[in-house]
Parts: structure tokens; C-alpha cells; sequence
DNA sequence: CCATCATCTGAACAGATGTTTAGTCTTCTG
DNA sequence: CAGAAGACTAAACATCTGTTCAGATGATGG
């Protein structure tokens, strides 16, 4: 049964010349280009997926699942969530899945929330073992702390990528990595051993006005 | 002499209407678009700006100049560059502006750089005069500590922001940075306040691979 | 008052895009 | 082997895009 493998195999094709074309020139690359580089015609895009859309949703699937598996196998990573990717990219085989993950971010809409509200789980667990080496500090809110911390990293990452130019060269994607980390590895290292601010002052007076807030809720214009 | 009044008024009017388009639908917003709201034809537009790129030119040109006036006025801004936009998008007037810009940092490219540049710029100085008053701790790399936290703070922003409709609320921007501020207050307060490290060996991993590499680059090989 | 010039417009153009349609070719099935 | 079914395509379609063009309008200056 021929008709069943290729399908598949013609399926699987166009999905990864679209994840391949939308890593490289943007989520908005025309379908006509996708089939080009699928070699088909584009009316066999639309045959498979339906429309534009069903396309992308069939790639946001593929790459979500590509991600789940590989989680599990590299979850003893070092940390941020940038390590991952940075891992990732290193191999050929999945530095398309990284640029399409890096454009679905810069994009934003549902799928972000997805993966990113995934990272933030994650983070929360790296932290959570962190602090029970007694490496990492406890917080008073170590669900935001992780979310911040992935927000940080990922955001900045994002900032900095090379998306200025409507191409982006995945090739030169882990060198890029590499150089971004080294950049950053000194004034992060500084920001996280060394506390920024010299007193705890700030901190102390939201954690006071908190505290009051929650103790006598606007009670104040009526003494 | 009403032509030259009338030639700035018209330039002006369909330039702001530009603005307010960009920052609302996004940069790709079609000019028959911005034509309509500012009540005249598409053609008016090339007229007036040549091309499509020529007035997104003079949307920047424009934007630009109103940051770098208002930077002067209120240049005493609470520290990171994110509160400078919040402050800015409490203003009716100036919400298109904070949203044209937001939409140009998504989007990267040469304003990004510039626009981070001097952000950076500016967080250098606060922070130079946190340390000179002491609040803030010296860095070793000042340059390189202001702009990861300029990053961070852009990136993070960006990152929440809401995005993933297509068109953006500016009525609702102020309201959307007041509860973003407060929801990362305490985890940002907490992470400058007390070491989210509990010892410094990572930090002093580095500096010393970082000295080494420095007095004898290279010669570990050939002992 | 007339010529001129800039402002401004409606319509058309040229290209790209997603999608549809009608039909071909291959392969499997009864 | 006939026919059904699915993979696949070329071409057309409909729409939207930035841009161009020929001309109308109206004020200005001699």
C-alpha cells in the first residue's frame, strides 16, 4: 500500500520544507515558496492541510511534540530555558524546529502562552531542586520568580536575535547562541551572586505596604 | 500664505494617522488604510511621502524626536526604561507614540537599535549615580550590566505583551502596564534585593577561567 | 484676468497572495 | 480488466497590495 506511506511521506514533507521556510523567512512566507521547496504544487498544500492555517497548525503541533519528547530526554539541562534552545540549534537536524519556535515567540498568540507557560513550569521545578541543594535562594513567590526569570531570558534573547533583516540564517544560528551566552554569561553571573541594590529597603517597605494592604484593606481615607 | 500651512498640516495629519495605524494594526497596516483615517486618497500619500517606506521614514524620524524631547523632561524616570514608556502611555497624546514603538521593537531592525542603544545609554547613568549615592553595587562591566537589565526589561515586556490579536488596545495600554508592573514588582524586587545564588563559586568559576584565559590564552595543550 | 503651480483625487496597473476548479495520472480494489 | 479513489497539477479566480497616471481643483502671483 503505497498511497498510505506517501501520503504520509509527501505530508510529513510539506510540513517540514513549511517549518523550514517559516524559521527562515518569517511565519508570513507565501505558500507558493513552501512548495517549491516541498516540490509539489501549492494546490497540494491545500489538499493535505486545508488552508494556511491548517498548514500552521500542523507545523505548531509537529514542533510541540518535538519539544515534549525531547524534554524529557535533555531535562537535566542547565537552567534557563535559552539552554535549551541553544542546545537544540546545535543540531542540524532540529535548528529549523528552533527558528520556527523563535518566530511563533516573536509573534506571539496562543502557542507563546503554550511554550512559554511550559518553560515557566519548568523553570519552577529547576528552582524548586536548586533550592533544595541550598544553591538557589527560596522566594516568597517561586511560581512568579520562575516566570520572571524565563521572561527575562527569553525576551532578551528575542531582542537581541537578528530578525532586522527578514532572514534568518539558521546555520549561523549556534554560533550566534554561543556568542550571545558569552556576552551576557558576566553581567548575569554579577546579577545573580551579587545583590543589586546595596539595602533592603525597597523590598521591605513593598512588603510592608503588602502586608498592610492585606490586613486593613482601604481603611485609610476614614480614620 | 496657506499652501505651506496647509502643506505641514496635511503631512502632519496623515503621519499621525500613520502612526496611530502602525502602532494599532501593526507596521504592515495597509495605506488605504491610514488614507481613510486621515480622510484623503492613497495617491495623496505617495505624493506627500514618495513610497510606502518614505513615510514609515518620517514615523520614525517623528517618534524619535518626540522621545529625545521628552527624554530631556523627564529624564528623572524610577530607573528602568520600561517605566519611561508606562508614564508616557498614561498620556492620551503620547499612547500611539509608546505603541509605535513597542510595535518597532517587535519588529527589530535599525530603530531597535538605536531606540535600545540609548536606553542603555540611560541606564548606564542612572545606574552610575545609584552607585555614586550608593544604592546600587559597582559592576565590573557596567556597560555590559545596564544592558542586560535593558534587555530584560524590554524583552520581558514584550514578550507579555498582548499581542497575538492582531490589533492593539492603546486606550487600554496604561491600564495593561500598571497591572504588569505590579504583577513582577515583588519577584523583581526580591531578585536585585537578596542573591537568587547562595555563594558565589559560579561567578568566581568564571572570573578566574576569565583571568586565566587572559594571562595564558591557549597554551593548555602544549604543556 | 490669466497662467502657473502645488494639492489632491479616481481609476487603473502590476504583482503577489490564498484559494478554487477541472482535470490528469497512478494505484488499489472488486 | 473496469472503475473508483486518492494524489497531484496547471490554470484561473478573487482579492489585496503598493504604485502610477491623467486630470480636476483652487489658490497664487504677475
Amino acid at each position: 500500500m503505497r498511497s498510505t506511506r506517501d501520503d504520509q511521506n509527501t505530508r510529513a514533507r510539506i510540513r517540514d520544507a513549511a517549518i523550514l521556510r517559516f524559521a527562515r523567512d518569517g511565519l508570513e512566507a507565501p505558500l507558493r515558496s513552501i512548495a517549491a521547496d516541498a516540490g509539489v504544487s501549492a494546490a497540494l498544500i491545500m489538499h493535505h492541510f486545508g488552508s494556511r492555517a491548517g498548514l500552521r497548525l500542523a507545523c505548531d503541533e509537529h514542533v510541540q511534540a518535538a519539544i515534549r519528547d525531547n524534554k524529557t530526554g535533555v531535562v537535566s539541562s542547565p537552567g534557563a530555558p535559552t539552554a535549551m534552545l541553544a542546545q537544540l540549534a546545535k543540531i542540524d537536524e532540529y535548528a529549523p524546529l528552533v527558528g520556527y519556535v523563535l518566530r511563533c515567540l516573536q509573534a506571539g498568540g496562543e502557542m507563546t502562552t503554550h511554550l512559554v507557560d511550559g518553560m515557566v513550569a519548568d523553570a519552577v521545578e529547576y528552582l524548586r531542586e536548586g533550592v533544595r541543594e541550598g544553591t538557589v535562594s527560596p522566594s516568597r513567590d517561586p511560581e512568579a520568580r520562575a516566570r520572571l526569570l524565563t521572561d527575562f531570558s527569553l525576551g532578551s534573547l528575542l531582542l537581541n536575535l537578528p530578525t532586522g533583516e527578514e532572514t534568518l540564517d539558521l546555520d549561523a544560528l549556534p554560533q550566534w547562541f554561543e556568542d550571545y551566552a558569552a556576552r551576557i554569561l558576566l553581567p548575569a553571573l554579577e546579577l545573580f551572586t551579587e545583590p543589586l541594590l546595596t539595602d533592603s529597603s525597597l523590598l521591605d517597605a513593598y512588603l510592608d505596604s503588602s502586608r498592610e494592604a492585606r490586613e486593613q484593606p482601604a481603611e485609610r481615607t476614614t480614620p
